[in-house]
DNA sequence: CTTTGGTACGCACACGTGTGCGCAATTTGC
DNA sequence: GCAAATTGCGCACACGTGTGCGTACCAAAG
């Protein structure tokens, strides 16, 4: 029942397996012949090494681990689709583990990861807790986290730069003559929400157009979060007239909400969001948003361990810049027709 | 450099290693005293247990493997969530794989699955090599299909039912009043898409109305699929009046292509999906479906894994039931109103 | 006191792989 | 033709963990 080993594999070819091994192994101390025949053997074999042994006395074992809130969440699964791609290619193998924003189950995915002796691990959790840190300080693992920052040597990072990319929505808006614009943020967003209404902030600044509190609703990236947020946002008795959302999915619920109070996209009001989903292309009307590469960002999260693995480890963090999409959901206020 | 071992404990305790081991697993042949030093040194020294060197002298990783076409697809990330889940809270791990559909790629997954030495794997590709059979025979490893079926000892499956629910998504539309029913299918999907294209013809002879073939188009499960075949059918002399698709994904460019053609839906032409992903009721408008419970789903294949494990392995074929969700991309057709 | 039985621990091997070193056989050099 | 260099392979150990068996120690029974 047990797998063939490199010893069935000696036996079958009457060497001892440190011929074996060598042979699989292209050494030059085994002779042209010997190594054709032994090769041979295992293939026919169907022999596999088995990854645990070698691990053991390599001290590596190929694997990286992934965090992740939730993988059903379409951004998510886009940037590991990424880390798998570029890990594959590599020789590497992915552990995915889902934390749910739970703290306990956090601890025991990394306990896991501690075990699993993965060789670096990728973040992509919103929440960075001190978890991660204490880990690299034991283990000595390498650590990329994915658009979140924490100030610690080899702590390494790939981010979006949400600050321009947030200024340009938000001129966009601006340039089609909106001056009450709405943010509708993530209240768990920590990094991501705080730099992206600082950029927005910052476009409002530029224009001479106050910041004005009231403007600012809160989700917590969901549909529904985004609809209720909105809700609070048409409650305004001086409505905005356009919405920058934290995230497309937030956008989703402001949309569905905008529609449920009789409104329509642009006409009464102008929607614009942030990750280009896939699915955002195909909304009605199509929306306006800031594209993150999402595969890429997951591609260089997986890219700066390779080079830390290679190399000595400097601290990387990767900035990547969002582009502007404009589609259907953002137009000229009504009153500037 | 290297983690702390077991022995390194054992130099601590100033005790054998294989005290250690035992005291840790809480054995009697180790005095409550003993136990509870050892156990307190280990903690102190933070030391984790290697799963490789475990795994090699127990013949079990506890570690699980899961190919997949994309994770990016919102079903498979679904399902994918339900494994986790299931697998974390039972002790296993989870290695994910993308196949990407590509036949090398695929081979280069089962050679890492093989050397991982995974205790299952859990297949979510609609396309089923022979691969995997001979997996099986060479490994003795359990292989779970969802949403496919293959005839073999030792393979398992957990299915929707499709059948009964395309069904009950056909007949919903009969009962609006539709008369010109087109099917828009996956030209990949194999047995899913063969299934559900005979519910919806057993639907349609349950009614009466004769099967045409002019009204069957074919995508590839891609809303781009989903565009082109919806355009065929726009370009038929007799248009339908509703549309039965094979997932949502294709239902969402089906709905781009005829609000491109000038039409409206419901008004026009009704639009039925299958398999409610998260972001359909967030659609405009609203998307009649059929429910995959995702989720459990992945659930349902890691726990069939799970009995396997423990019982002596019987053939498992698991049947859920889809729900129907009107919601309101369907309605009466406009003559009959 | 000796015998029996039990307790608490260590020795040694196993799992599968990689590798430094030693050694025999062969080839090379003069 | 003999010593030296080279080639080709095996021995033995290491990695970290689990476990069958042996054994020293101690208490209780006879």
């Amino acid at each position: 029942m047990p797998a063939t080993s490199i010893k069935d594999i000696a036996r079958l070819a009457r060497v001892s397996h440190s011929t074996v091994s060598r042979a699989l192994h292209g050494s030059q101390q085994v002779s042209p012949e010997t190594t054709a025949r032994i090769r041979k053997i295992a293939e026919k074999a169907g022999y596999r090494p088995s990854a645990a042994a070698r691990s053991l006395v390599k001290g590596r074992s190929n694997t990286i681990g992934v965090v992740v809130t939730n993988i059903a969440d379409p951004f998510v699964a886009g940037v590991v689709s990424g880390i798998e791609d570029m890990a594959e290619s590599h020789g590497y193998s992915v552990f995915l583990a889902n934390s749910n924003a739970d703290p306990d189950r956090e601890l025991r995915v990394v306990r896991s990861f501690e075990e699993r002796r993965v060789d670096g691990i990728i973040v992509t959790s919103s929440r960075v807790g001190a978890l991660y840190v204490s880990l690299i300080e034991r283990m000595g693992v390498p650590v990329v986290l994915l658009n979140n920052q924490h100030p610690s040597e080899f702590m390494h990072s790939v981010l979006i730069d949400n600050l321009a990319a947030s200024v340009a929505a938000t001129r966009h808006l601006i340039q089609l003559g909106h001056r009450r614009i709405a943010y509708l943020g993530d209240r768990f967003g920590h990094q991501s929400d705080t730099e992206r209404r600082a950029g927005y902030a910052k476009a409002l600044e530029e224009a001479g157009i106050p910041y004005c509190v009231d403007l600012a609703a809160y989700g917590d990236g969901t549909p529904e979060g985004g609809e209720h947020a909105m809700a609070q946002l048409l409650a305004l008795a001086n409505r905005p007239t356009a919405v920058f959302c934290y995230n497309d999915m937030s956008a989703l619920g402001a949309m569905r909400q905008i529609r449920a109070s009789g409104l329509q996209i642009p006409d009464d009001l102008s929607v614009a969001g942030f990750d280009d989903l896939y699915i955002s292309q195909y909304l009605e009307p199509p929306l306006t948003t800031v594209r993150q590469p999402m595969r890429q960002m997951g591609r260089m999260a997986m890219e700066t361990l390779l080079h830390i693995f290679d190399g000595p480890h400097s601290t990387h963090n990767l900035r990547v810049e969002g582009q502007l999409i404009v589609r259907q959901s953002t137009a000229h206020p009504k009153e500037n027709r």
